[in-house]
Order: structure tokens, then C-alpha cells, then sequence
DNA sequence: TTGTAGGCGTTATCAG
DNA sequence: CTGATAACGCCTACAA
């Protein structure tokens, strides 16, 4: 049960391969009658190209080669959605290459990307990932970067990402405005860029409203379970915050449970808000404010301006330097507010 | 800047290419001295093998093609790590083949791994799939199949699965257990294979325990949101139930904070169990007493039994019809206890 | 121990 | 309009 080929259908038709592929491929040239009567041959013995043979003889496969620190369960799963979205519908296929954060797997998969000819690349860089010898090896690609999300600014390449330190401030802002005075700031590892420009941003508000910023409530946390221990650490100060500022999702679903049990009320006693995927929000109780960091959008995006370089081979200009792309946050207000108070 | 080949170590060393092809693929027939030459100059030269080259000419490529029937939070992503931390130390590559639960993109699926000669399969059905015309397709794979976690009896492949009945059998039992006497049972689409045995270990337990398991008591969700609803409407029965079982990590989080906002008292006037992938329940409060279904170990085991297959060529025999791989639950309490009562 | 030649399946170029 | 030919980069009988 051999599998058929362009040849077979030659043969069969009395005609020469290169006639069966032009037809296949709507080539014009190719007399109506004939390009349809092989096509339903091609049909009839269900014939399927031989991506092998078409990746090797066109240099360059259909796949797109997605290079990420991990694979949590925050914020990847709608990236991965808004990926294949537009990847599945212009025909191209998605190549998982988790780094586990860790530059030289990071290495290692930017070479595997290299080995296999994918069309394209989309980057999410590790937490120690550093400009520029780690990623030296993607100047002489043959294929297009687009990093989204986790960035590293010094890279020539397309970005897609949110507004880190804009978001940051908007929460924080809102918890000021909403009656908070004494805010304190749960952050995820500070090496990662993103934690840099939230803390900023964070910090910035708190000035820019005239409140204090002791460090004391600028917590760092690798996980849920860490930002857990931030809370309670928090929350057991001698002077204990009136409101809390969780960076993500992850933060948030350690920390919250952690507040509800230590305050009588949400957000009466200390209120809480986040930066969000808006899903988790919803679901934890007591509901909390976010700013929306749309994953599924960041995804689309990013794979929309890949598509678009490799297919107008844009990128290969000399002195091309890609260009980020800033994604804006949007609030959304879940919790009972706590203005009246 | 054109990408080495064979061909340029060959020239630059006065030797064939096939010479250089064997040295590299550590042929002992090649001379020690000369192998190592060869794999110094292609080391300075930094050859890469060009895998699109060496998939046609082994008519496989070293890609493993993982058809889901979607990407969620739950789940999935600790499947994929398991599956990823055994194809990159074996060398193999994932290629991520959502069906978004269509047969027909399923289907299409299927043709793409078969396209692209992925060297094997990880297949997780969707809710509408039927045996056998779906998979007409795979008998005449040259690669092996393996299924997982939504499985289709019927199929002639390997699979791995957890144990849905069982799991179910004792979350249940384990609600009688410490006191409930009037259970409901929140669970996922009826059409999908794991909520039928799920609801039958569910009835099975409360039968085997002597007690009513009335027709109100057992709702059904697509999604977290559903979920919600479920738990609303139970908890507004006349007689509402002691105890509720939810089926999946998403039931969980829809259902959870519905109900802990309606009852004053978890799990003293209603205790909660589920079935879970062991992250959401630490997070959530209350913390709920749960199932452990390790998605990790799936995707490992679903994996190591893929490149086994591929390895040893077994799956050819004719005749040859996989088994089944059921994984039990482990239970894992967390909630405050209720037996006290 | 190494070289030669052919082919994996497709498509691009050049004739006719 | 269609055919012949070569090439993409690698591997593997077979020959030497």
C-alpha cells in the first residue's frame, strides 16, 4: 500500500510529472481539460503531496516554530489560541519549543527551528536570556522573528506585546482612586523585563498620587505559592496595606485566597486588583477588578505579522529592525466598589 | 551566506560527501582519524544537518503530531509538558494539531501528520467523534497511534487514560464517607466518553451506598460558566444536596464560588469533590478534597509508549490492536474534615 | 576503508 | 501548451 505519487498519476495519464505538478498547482500553462482530468485522478487515487519533498525543494517547511519560556497554564493557552487561529487558516503549522527557561535550551531551539526550515518564528524569551550572543544565530536565518510577550528590547525584530508599565499604573491608580492609601505590589521574578516595567509602573502611580512606596511592600514572587507567603507576609506587617496589587494571574490565584482568609472583607478592609488573562477573575471569590491582558490577541497578532514578513520577505531588507507593536490593557470592574466607604 | 552542506566539508577535505554523510552519522567503518577531521571541520564550519533533506530520504520526519480537541487551561498544559519532557531527550519534536472538537478538522489533522510523515501520533478525540470513518485514515498510517485521555473504544491503538469510573467510584464514595447523604453531580458534555463513565461511577457509588441519586441531582456543564449556573440551580432545590461531586477542574472553578457564596458552611452544610489536574484545588477557597489526575503522567507515559512503538516497529504486525494503559487517582484531602459532624 | 551512483518526491528552467 | 532534465541535501547499496 505504497503511497501515491505525482509520478503514479504521470504514468497513469501517459504524462510527464512535471505536467501533473503544474497542473496540481493551477498552473495556467497547463490546458483546462487536461489540469481537470488530472485533477480528478489525483482525487480519485487520493493523492497527497509529499510535504517532505515540497519543504526541501522550496528550502523552507510550513512551520512555525513557537519559542516559549514554558508552557503554563496562564496566558500560553490563549496565545496558542490566537496563534493557530491564523495560522491553520493560511495553511501553516505550529512547532511547540518550550526553553523551560533556560537560554541554553533556548539555544538549542532556535537551532532546531534552523534545522527543520520553518517559515518563521515567534519568541517568548526566557527569564536570563541576554542580548545579543544568545540569539546571534537568528541574524542568519533565512526566516523571520516576531517576538511576543516576554521581549527583549536590543533585538531587531517585530514585537507584540501589552503595556506593562501603563497597565500597572492604571491598576494602581485605580486603587488610589477607589480609596486606598497604604498599596502594596505582588511582583513575579524581578530578572524578567515585564516585572521591571509593572514595578515601574506601579511605583510611578504611587508618586504621581503623592503616597509612599516603602519597599517593604514590593514583593517578589517565582509562583502561586510564593506569592501566597508574599500575602501573609504582607498582611502581617505591623501597618498591613488597604489594597493589593497582584501582576498576574498566577500571582493573583496564590495571593487571593491567602487575603480573603486574613481580612474580614474584600475589598472593604484591603482591596485587590490585577493584571489578567480574564478568565481567573471571574472565577475566584471574592471577584476582583483587572486589567485585561488579552492573550488570544497578543497571539493573533503576532502570528498575523509573522505571516506578513514571510510573505512579503520584508524582513530581509539590509538594516530592517522590526518594530514593536503595544498592546493597551483594558479595565474591567468586578469588584463591589469600595469608593463610598 | 548560504547554509553549509555536506557537499562543502566534502570539498574542503578532498573527500566524498558520503564519506562526510558516514563520518557524521559515526559509521565505524570510516577511519577514527579521518571521522574525527570530519566532525572538527563541520563543528568549525557549524554544519547543520538539513532535517528537511534527511525526512524525505528516511520518508520520516522526527516530528510527533498532537491532535487535541482544544487547548484550555485545564489539563492540557501538564499533558504537554509530560509529552515534551520525553520527545526532546529522545530528539523529537511536537507539532500541535488543535481540532477545535470538529470531526472535520480532526480529519484534517490526520492528513496533515500524514503530509508532513510524522514519525507517530498523539490523538485525544473530540466530543463528536465516532469510529470508524474518522479514522479510516490512520489504519493506513505509516506511523504508530496512540490515544489519550479522550479515548474512543473501538479504535485499534494504544491508549492512556485515567481511570473515569473509578475516579469518580471513590470521590464519591468518599463524600458518603464523611456524612453526605444527598449528592449531585455537576459533569461536562454527556456526549463525551469520560463524563458517561464518570456518571456512572457517580451512580454506581451512591447505589452501592443505598442511597437516592434523583435525575435533578446530576447536571451538566460545557463550561466553567455552566458550571455556575449548575450549582445555583442545585442549591435552590426544595431539598438541596449535602455534598457535590464535580467532574473536572473547570466544573470546579465555575461551581466552587457559586457555591461558597451560597452556603454559609464548606464543607459543614455541603462538602465538595472533584476530579483535578492538582493545581486549582490548593488555590481556590475552600480548599476542596480532590482526585489527583496527573495530566503530567499521561503525557509522559502516552509518549514514552509512542516512541516504543515507533522504535521497535511493533505496531506493524498485522493484527496488532493496542492496549489500554488506565492510570488510577490518587486522593488527595485537603478540605477540613466533615466526619465529625 | 572509501568512492560512485541513484533516488527520496517535488518543482523550476529551459526547450520544443 | 507540454516534455525532459536537473536540482534541493542527504543516505545507502554496491563497487572498488
Amino acid at each position: 500500500m505504497k503511497r501515491v505519487t505525482i509520478k503514479d498519476i504521470a504514468r497513469q495519464l501517459g504524462v510527464n510529472p512535471s505536467t501533473v505538478s503544474r497542473a496540481l498547482n493551477d498552473n495556467p500553462d497547463i490546458g483546462l481539460a487536461l489540469r481537470t482530468e488530472i485533477k480528478q485522478l489525483a482525487d480519485r487515487l487520493h493523492y497527497r503531496p509529499n510535504q517532505m519533498a515540497v519543504h526541501l525543494r522550496q528550502r523552507s517547511s510550513r512551520l512555525i516554530g513557537l519559542i516559549t519560556p514554558e508552557v503554563t497554564m496562564f496566558f500560553y493557552p490563549s496565545v496558542i489560541k490566537g496563534i493557530q487561529h491564523v495560522l491553520h487558516e493560511r495553511g501553516y503549522n505550529l512547532m511547540m519549543l518550550p526553553s523551560n527557561e533556560s537560554p541554553e535550551r533556548e539555544i538549542e531551539n532556535i537551532r532546531i527551528c534552523a534545522e527543520n526550515g520553518v517559515a518563521g518564528i515567534l519568541l517568548s524569551v526566557s527569564r536570563d536570556s541576554r542580548v545579543p550572543d544568545q540569539f546571534s544565530l537568528l541574524s542568519d536565518m533565512p526566516a523571520p522573528v516576531v517576538q511576543l510577550d516576554k521581549t527583549l528590547a536590543g533585538l531587531p525584530f517585530d514585537a507584540v506585546l501589552l503595556e506593562d508599565f501603563d497597565s500597572a499604573y492604571s491598576a494602581v491608580s485605580h486603587l488610589v482612586k477607589t480609596g486606598c492609601r497604604n498599596i502594596a505590589g505582588i511582583f513575579g521574578n524581578p530578572a524578567m523585563s515585564i516585572t521591571q516595567l509593572r514595578l515601574k509602573g506601579y511605583r510611578k502611580a504611587l508618586f504621581d498620587h503623592g503616597l509612599r512606596c516603602p519597599t517593604e511592600f514590593e514583593c517578589f514572587a517565582d509562583d502561586a505559592r510564593q506569592a501566597e507567603i508574599c500575602a501573609r507576609k504582607l498582611l502581617s506587617e505591623p501597618a498591613p496595606p488597604d489594597g493589593v496589587f497582584a501582576m498576574t494571574d498566577e500571582v493573583l490565584i496564590g495571593a487571593l485566597p491567602a487575603i480573603a482568609s486574613l481580612v474580614g472583607n474584600i475589598p472593604g478592609d484591603c482591596a485587590v486588583i490585577c493584571i489578567s488573562d480574564g478568565f481567573l477573575p471571574y472565577c475566584l471569590q471574592p471577584q476582583v477588578t483587572f486589567l485585561l491582558h488579552d492573550g488570544f490577541e497578543v497571539g493573533k497578532l503576532a502570528a498575523e505579522k509573522l505571516l506578513g514578513l514571510i510573505e512579503s520577505g520584508e524582513y530581509k531588507a539590509p538594516g530592517y529592525s522590526g518594530e514593536k507593536l503595544m498592546l493597551k490593557a483594558r479595565l474591567v470592574e468586578l469588584a463591589t466598589t469600595r469608593s463610598l466607604e
